[in-house]
DNA sequence: ACATAGACCTGTTGGC
DNA sequence: TGCCAACAGGTCTATG
């Protein structure tokens, strides 16, 4: 499912809901996603107030008083949504009005703010690619530490991009993709990006670096692409193709604005060009392109 | 260093 | 209708 925009979707939406909690309760429904859960995962947060709800590139970053950093990441179709329970918690009462356990909920986190509103929180996820970790006591973690510049972030710029790109012989759309380069472009918006820039996916990523990297210069449209992009698809509330939910259960909208992710043999939407969109399969995953008007 | 293929899983879709 | 192959927003591993 999620790229960068989709699990900032997430984030934004858990983050009234968990940000200043208390967490009560944590049930693991089975013992490993695609790794194991942390065997302390319950004892470790069980009491400890949630301090923040983070992002880092697809990673999201829960922050707790005492207990080491918690990342999950929701691998392809993972989700989270929030039960609020009716009213205000009054002591003795245990029976709370929530939803349903559904299929492939695997861990729920109870939570309860000081002013009496209390949720349960539950992770979702019917393939299993996603995984919970703790950091370690220096708040970092192999998975993160590899991670490439944040695309959203004020330094990334066409000449970072020229930098990061130079020299390099794999395929343009195989570099985007790597989170040790650029963390946080997926399949969808590496698509969406190159297709705004006019730049076909097929060109080796080096040999889009010009001697000098000028304003309009492929680096710097790509770049630009890039920000554009993820900013009016977190706008969007991400992109909701199957699994992909907000918090509270919304769709994200921006799957109408794909220009030619999932959009085979349809007229390419820039105005002056009569190319239609085209699917390859690059790194055995499907690309979407125009080769008109992408060069 | 780099490219490709396979692995991990379940669910949905499209073609016959 | 049923069956089955192909495919899905990710990323780690093995192999050349």
């Amino acid at each position: 499912m999620p790229e960068l925009p989709e699990v900032e979707t997430v984030r934004r939406g858990l983050a009234p809901a968990m940000e200043g909690a208390r967490i009560s309760a944590v049930t693991t429904r089975r013992a490993d996603l695609r790794f194991p859960l942390p065997l302390d995962l319950a004892r470790s947060l069980t009491g400890r107030t949630i301090t923040s709800i983070g992002r880092r590139a697809k990673y999201l970053l829960i922050e707790t008083e005492g207990a080491p950093l918690l990342i999950s990441h929701l691998g392809m179709s993972g989700s989270f949504r929030i039960e609020q329970m009716e009213g205000a918690i009054t002591p003795g009462q245990f029976h709370h009005a929530r939803g349903k356990d559904e299929k492939h909920d695997h861990v729920v986190f109870d939570l309860k703010h000081a002013d009496g509103r209390g949720y349960r929180v539950v992770y979702n996820d019917p393939r299993r690619f996603g995984f919970m970790l703790f950091a370690d006591e220096e708040r970092m973690h192999p998975m993160l530490s590899a991670l490439g510049v944040e695309p959203t972030g004020n330094a990334f710029d066409g000449a970072m991009l020229a930098d990061l790109l130079r020299g390099k012989n794999t395929p343009l759309k195989s570099a985007l993709l790597d989170q040790r380069l650029i963390a946080g472009l997926g399949n969808i918006y590496v698509s969406e990006a190159l297709w705004r820039a006019g730049i076909s996916p097929l060109r080796t990523a080096g040999s889009i670096v010009p001697k000098r990297v000028a304003a309009g210069s492929r680096p710097d449209r790509l770049a630009q692409a890039i920000r554009a992009v993820i900013a009016e698809a977190i706008e969007a509330g991400g992109s909701s193709l199957r699994d992909h939910r907000q918090a509270d259960g919304s769709l994200g909208y921006f799957q109408h604005s794909f220009a030619v992710y999932d959009r085979e043999g349809q007229p390419c939407q820039h105005p002056e060009c009569k190319g239609t969109v085209q699917r390859i399969v690059q790194a055995g995953r499907s690309t979407f392109y125009c080769s008109q008007c992408q060069r």
